[in-house]
DNA sequence: TCTTTCTATGACAGCGGTTTCAAAACTCCT
DNA sequence: AGGAGTTTTGAAACCGCTGTCATAGAAAGA
């Protein structure tokens, strides 16, 4: 259990002063290559490290950007908080996660954590964290949401085309020829959730389609609300041949109720979700969804975010979505 | 942009020390109410938060454990992680995670990056670092491993059941009366896959079944290949009623295949998997699988640092796995 | 050869806390 | 009132590294 080498403990070996070794750490300023030399022999030979806690109180940047999230073991969350880590990736920056557990209390703590951490930057994903708290924070440290809009800070959101997505899903569904297609929404206080909304109604008038409040009934984002939503419809006794989904997790939920009731996928009823997460495409039949990279767009946060670091503007691009057909949809039945 | 306040500015404001200011933060040791009072109200005044990064240097200790995990996105490893932020919450740990995407290189900086940070305390998830570099670090700071097994420090990696788990998926598929159970087993090397693989072979010696080498093929946990062993199966011709997958990726991967095939889930093929994954219950049919809470593991593995870090042994339980039998197995058909 | 420029280097002062140590301020007794 | 025994408090050193600044040396010009 030695005590970890420090800057001195090279300075002696290598005989020069704390200065150059760090100096030869760092890069900024010339060292004669000899003293230069016999200071990396010294770190390689007492196998330094630096340590960068005393780094960053020194430099007064931790040189680590925080990611408030809600669950690790969230899929969605998941794959977000990994594209962070790639759009960081080749960057020095570095990530540390704190999760809010969908809980303002939690968040609360895991957001102060990582304040007093000294993030040099934050990324927000999701949660409902008061817009003003943001803002505020935003004053002190560059800020990028995603999967939510704050009010005031518009341009460090990321956006989806939520609304167009769904559009797209449901006037797939029309073009095959269902009339009456259901939808199972997301929490409402959720923006995503009700552009999703939109983008369906907006679709069906489109076609000329009625838009019929039965069949559309609300789910939280889980397999299990996706389950109960269609226990809901199934119990409205309204006819429909094919459900539109908030959520891939929710129509997961779904397409087990249809198989609990007999009912085919998609022979029955075709249905289709939105995110296409990484299962998805293994589910049977192999869910038609409504692509968001959540990979890409843990990307652009990041981006966003150095472009922040760098004084520059966010520069977020709008995050396009696209159809992905594959089997969880039919021609309705004649 | 006003810079943050610091210790300095409260002991102005409150017209005492900053040891004093220090010594209410912490509470090490006993201040006269009316000045610990004037510096609380200081604090609340400035909106005061002391900078960790400072505290961690001058204390020597981080209140950091890091996490080496190998990917966020996926299932397995955000649900263990979820499991190990739970275990920690409640004491004054947070911890920090870090990635190796598995590849060794990424792996090594991760890990790196992690030790430089000062971290008090590790926790590797899996990956394939060799043992001998672990079994240094934890000379240094304590160490906890889960889903691998590391020579000579085998009271501080978390173990499961592997071999009576798959053991008992073989013999509930035996029962059913199935005769010829084919594996899909995991990548070699892991030493899970290796005892997953023997409690198959013991289940079917056991019940004095032939093991038959034709009917196991080798995968690498993920549903990609777990559709790809269902072909090389099935291009084999040799006949079988069941498969037991050894993880519930692959589970997924060949359930897809056998839809395509026109085989039916339990009807021609029962299968079972092995992980429980919080989606298994939600496929179709729900899966059969062996559980074993990857949140429970976290948690222990959390706790068993803490004991660790509180110079206790780190005693993890053996970690038991149960049996969950859903929808996917049925009686071999007569 | 003697200035005049540069360049490489070391001393030193922080960064924002904590902690030790000794002095100061109160107790409580006699 | 005087002294011993407790608290409470502030000064100062320190955690490990960085960055400024002044100086010593080397190179260049006269």
């Amino acid at each position: 259990m030695a005590k970890q080498p420090t800057v001195s403990d090279i300075a002696r070996l290598a005989q020069v002063s704390p200065s150059t070794v760090s100096r030869v750490l760092t890069g900024s300023s010339p060292v004669h290559p000899a003293k230069s030399a016999a200071v990396l022999a010294a770190i390689e030979r007492l196998n330094f490290r630096p340590n960068l806690t005393a780094r960053a109180l020194a430099r007064g940047k931790s040189m680590v950007i925080g990611i408030l999230t809600q669950s690790m073991a969230s899929q969605f969350y998941g794959e977000l908080a990994q594209g962070v880590e790639e759009g960081l990736s080749g960057s020095s920056y570095q990530c540390v996660f704190a999760s809010g557990h969908w809980e303002r209390a939690a968040e609360q703590a895991a957001l102060d954590l990582l304040l007093a951490r000294q993030v040099d930057g934050l990324i927000v994903l999701g949660g409902d964290h008061p817009d003003a708290d943001l803002l505020a924070i935003n004053e002190q440290i560059p800020l990028i949401a995603v999967g939510r809009l704050i009010a005031g800070l518009e341009d460090h959101c990321l956006r989806v085309e939520n609304a167009a997505g769904a559009f797209q899903a449901v006037q797939h569904l029309i073009e095959l020829g269902h009339r009456r297609i259901a939808h199972v929404s997301g929490i409402a206080a959720h923006i995503d959730a009700r552009e999703r909304r939109r983008g369906y109604e907006q679709a069906l008038t489109t076609a000329g389609l009625p838009v019929d409040e039965r069949l559309v009934v609300e789910g939280n984002f889980t397999e299990q609300s996706g389950l109960l939503a269609l226990e809901a419809l199934l119990a409205r006794g309204v006819h429909f041949s094919a459900i539109f989904a908030a959520n891939d997790q929710m129509a997961y939920g779904i397409r087990l109720g249809l198989y609990r009731r007999g009912l085919r996928v998609p022979e029955d009823v075709s249905l289709v979700g939105f995110d296409d997460l990484l299962g998805s495409a293994y589910t049977t039949p192999p869910l038609t969804t409504v692509r968001q990279s959540m990979l890409e767009q843990g990307r652009y946060a990041a981006r966003g975010l150095l472009n922040l670091l760098a004084d520059m503007p966010p520069n977020l691009p709008r995050v396009a979505t696209d159809l992905v057909i594959r089997e969880s949809t039919a021609r309705v039945r004649g």
